[in-house]
DNA sequence: TAAACTTATTAAAGGCCTTTAATAAGTTTA
DNA sequence: TAAACTTATTAAAGGCCTTTAATAAGTTTA
């Protein structure tokens, strides 16, 4: 029930900021009505920003019957993001600004290894350095993150309770954020196909250790009491098999495709589980492990548990993109957002 | 991203309400602190609530070194919430005030009838008129709403997308809130048991149209896409049944009380399939429809398909009970934030 | 083409909350 | 028991956003 008050001015800005990229460019008449906030005060928190080059005036309308409108526009490089992915063979980076555009990507060695930290402290330092406009740092996991500290990540204890956030926010005195890659990704597939209302997604995955899920549910991501939400292996869906060993069964060796008759029943009896119980808009798989036939093998399948009606649209998105996006829009809102104390002079 | 900076005199209102109700009581220093409000401006409002007869004096504190602070307490019955259950044979009513208690409680026939919509009006207006301190209706429907209005009524069809909330909003220029029975349950218990942290909740029941669950993850009820989230009974369990086939397996009746071993197995795969997904915090099952010893049962049960330590605690709570509070808690926060236009003088 | 009319922008006045200073009302200590 | 000290409350001054009035800069019409 805690209000802040005090943040009206930041409020303001970030509306403005939102609203510039959302509708691409707009007048001072066009922020006051949208954000419900007077022409003056629009008016003098544009001039600021036009000042500091964070806004540019793109010219004035045509009239519309009396006096021409001056027509403002975000600098989209104003501020610039970084986000950089732990996996476990390599490092990724990408440097994007407010439009989403990635302007400097890059691969270094892993940092998932004893001595990684001061690696990848000095990495952040070096791009830092080389990128001064740069205003968040958005950091993916394979692991379970609470409150931007490493939570739980299989095979990497010495990571195990970590506050990457604290610890860089310290260092850098720049806002950070860290998630899981299955939740950014299913956050990122959230934003780039702009999902309205909060529809509830479902993005389904075949990770080395067995298949999970990333669910996002009323606009927010589940994690779980135990951080345990999307172990969906672990569904009992036979008289004698769970839904991974459904999935394995008859093979020794891991196959990437999934094709045969008895995985599309056992995935779309995971369809139907997750329709009966939280009835999702949107059901992802990934594109390198489902081909477009299948996916229509699967909603017939589908379709003999639940009322067609009700099941989800089934889709196909590129995993690694749509990670990518996850972690830009953490990152972006971060900058939209982000607290005077992190304001760089 | 819309926000309305006008109504900042409502949410320090509220903020208000809500902290003495939550407190108990509170002085003007442990409000400011607690609310972030500075001191004068609390004392201003403070004054008025006090001149309106909605907070009373309750004495001084004792010293603690100082001058000693006056102690305030909020008046619970200053506004009432009117709370109404429309179930098939009966309608019930409640009239309880901002502490939860429930000053008259009442049932008249069965509204969800062809000319039903008069009666409850009816029955509505003459509460109303009776009680003037009435300042909330809360209407609980055994189907499924949307902003208020009836989307989906399985064997109601004439209350098909009725506007509940907007044709008694009107009427009567009082704020309504229409929700789910079962909705309105698993909101109940999450605020009677003062569940923290927005931890996830599950509810499970036996309709007569079989069973079905009610969801709370996030915070937020989860009402699903075409709303038929919580519909369990078609969660795929075995090579060849459902749930609810595996519940009804056998029985040619349909018996109350959960009791057979295959009975057990089936619940404890739901719970196994629910912790696999969302992984709530507890799974509430009604206190008429499982007894206490069956609890272990399906606890060890479940430990077969799920690793204990995600398991969900186990519950065991009163329906009939859980559906007032959510009722009550509904009708309260209407109350507490209630926008001007319907304060009545 | 100048008067009438529109629409955008700037300036002034007002409202409301916060910060700071002053006062009230206690308790503790020499 | 009066001076010193605490804490609550009230009063005054200041900041910030909104509302309203005035001005600027166009277009349309007679």
């Amino acid at each position: 029930m805690k209000t802040a008050p005090k943040s009206l001015k930041l409020l303001i800005l970030s509306g403005i900021r939102r609203s510039l990229l959302d509708l691409g460019s707009a007048t001072k008449v066009e922020l006051s009505d949208k954000l419900g906030i007077s022409f003056p005060t629009i008016s003098k928190f544009l001039s600021q920003m036009e000042k500091d080059g964070e806004i540019l005036s793109s010219g004035l309308d045509e009239s519309s019957g009396g006096r021409r409108a001056k027509r403002y526009t975000y600098n989209p490089d104003y501020m610039l993001g970084l986000a950089i992915f732990l996996e476990k063979t390599e490092t990724n980076y990408a440097i994007f600004n407010c439009a989403g555009e990635v302007k400097e990507q890059g691969t270094i060695q892993s940092v998932l290894t004893d001595s990684g930290m001061h690696l990848l402290t000095s990495s952040i330092e070096a791009l830092l350095m080389a990128n001064q406009a740069i205003r968040s740092l958005s950091i993916g996991v394979p692991g379970s993150v609470k409150n931007g500290r490493i939570f739980y990540m299989p095979g990497y204890e010495q990571f195990q309770d970590f506050d990457i956030k604290g610890y860089f926010e310290n260092l850098f005195s720049i806002p950070v954020v860290v998630e899981n890659d299955m939740n950014a990704a299913v956050l990122g597939y959230h934003h780039s196909k702009e999902i309205k209302n909060h529809q509830s997604l479902v993005y389904l995955y075949s990770g080395q250790n067995g298949p999970g899920a990333g669910f996002m549910i009323n606009g927010d991501v589940v994690r779980g009491n135990t951080f345990f939400a999307g172990e969906v292996s672990f569904v009992p869906q036979y008289d004698d098999r769970n839904f991974r060993e459904a999935l394995e069964n008859g093979t020794s060796h891991k196959e990437v495709l999934i094709s045969r008759d008895n995985q599309v029943d056992a995935i779309s009896r995971l369809v139907a589980s997750i329709t009966a119980i939280i009835n999702p808009h949107t059901f992802i798989f990934c594109k390198d492990e489902v081909e477009g036939t299948l996916i229509e093998k699967i909603a017939a399948a589908s379709s003999k548990y639940i009322p067609p009606e009700h099941l989800p649209v089934l889709a196909i998105s590129d995993w690694k993109q749509d990670y990518l996006y996850g972690l830009q829009s953490l990152g972006l809102a971060l900058m939209l957002d982000s607290p005077e104390k992190f304001i760089r002079k």
